[in-house]
DNA sequence: CTGTGTGCAAACACTTTGCAGGTGT
DNA sequence: ACACCTGCAAAGTGTTTGCACACAG
């Protein structure tokens, strides 16, 4: 039994090849990957429309998270460890990520947002913070 | 002559209707808008593309910067004097966005985002916070 | 007058929805 | 057996491009 299936019972997700293999092409990369990077790199194995999909239902289980691009895009990646309280809190996706400008790829670092003191009367829930520049490989 | 007319000189772009509605509605808001909400406030007086052309020209003129919305949507706001540097310095935008759950309003805050450490290798150029949660007027 | 902005039509990219049939448990 | 996943077609949404005409400087 491979990994990506154990993953995919444990959050209650029906285990089929496109689930198996696109978990398995987030497992393999830690940079976050777009539905058409997803749809190319399984050369149209799948339906743009059950990717799309896929990753609809890896979101709403919480097993990956989203990812904006500075353009707008929107990619994505699988939750760590981190992003899971048993205790039942809420998901949690405060960390960074980084996108170079170079080669476009765009990796969760393990690092965490730092408290920011908003003005009164405001109230954090979630943060999201995108660092652009140019990564270990381009530099 | 209006002070948007004046913001437009300074920036070197022409005056047009379609300008300076654009601008005037980007002074009187303190808040993100992207170009559909544009479109729908001006009451379709101007053609959506160029409503697009405009923004686009805006930006490129350094007048407007962009503003990520959680669900990868593009809005626009202002850049604050904070953002011009007269030495020839980069263009930067690094504060703090803080987008609303409630009403949905995107808002700049007067707070720069604090240094990350990043791992070495990693080179940062620019960076952009987006907090979600609940803003002032819907706490 | 000249270069640029505008409106319209169309193209384009990305994402979602409806439905019939196939598949996992 | 049943619920759910998949593929195909089509629609929806947001943005860009080409072209002829209008307008600001």
């Amino acid at each position: 039994m491979t990994t990506s299936k154990l993953k995919l019972e444990k959050f209650k997700l029906r285990t089929t090849p496109c689930r198996e293999e696109v978990l398995q092409l987030l497992e393999i990369n830690n940079f976050a990957q777009s539905q058409g990077e997803i749809e190319f790199v399984l050369s149209n194995k799948f339906d743009r429309v059950t990717i799309y999909r896929t990753l609809k239902s890896f979101l709403s289980s919480g097993l990956i998270h989203k990812v904006l691009d500075d353009e707008g895009g929107v990619k994505y990646a699988l939750c760590r460890e981190l992003c899971h309280h048993e205790n039942g809190a809420k998901h949690q996706h405060d960390h960074v990520h980084f996108k170079c400008i170079q080669c476009g790829q765009t990796t969760c670092l393990e690092v965490e947002i730092p408290k920011i003191n908003l003005p009164s009367g405001y109230l954090k829930q979630e943060s999201n913070l995108l660092i652009q520049g140019k990564c270990i490989n381009c530099n």
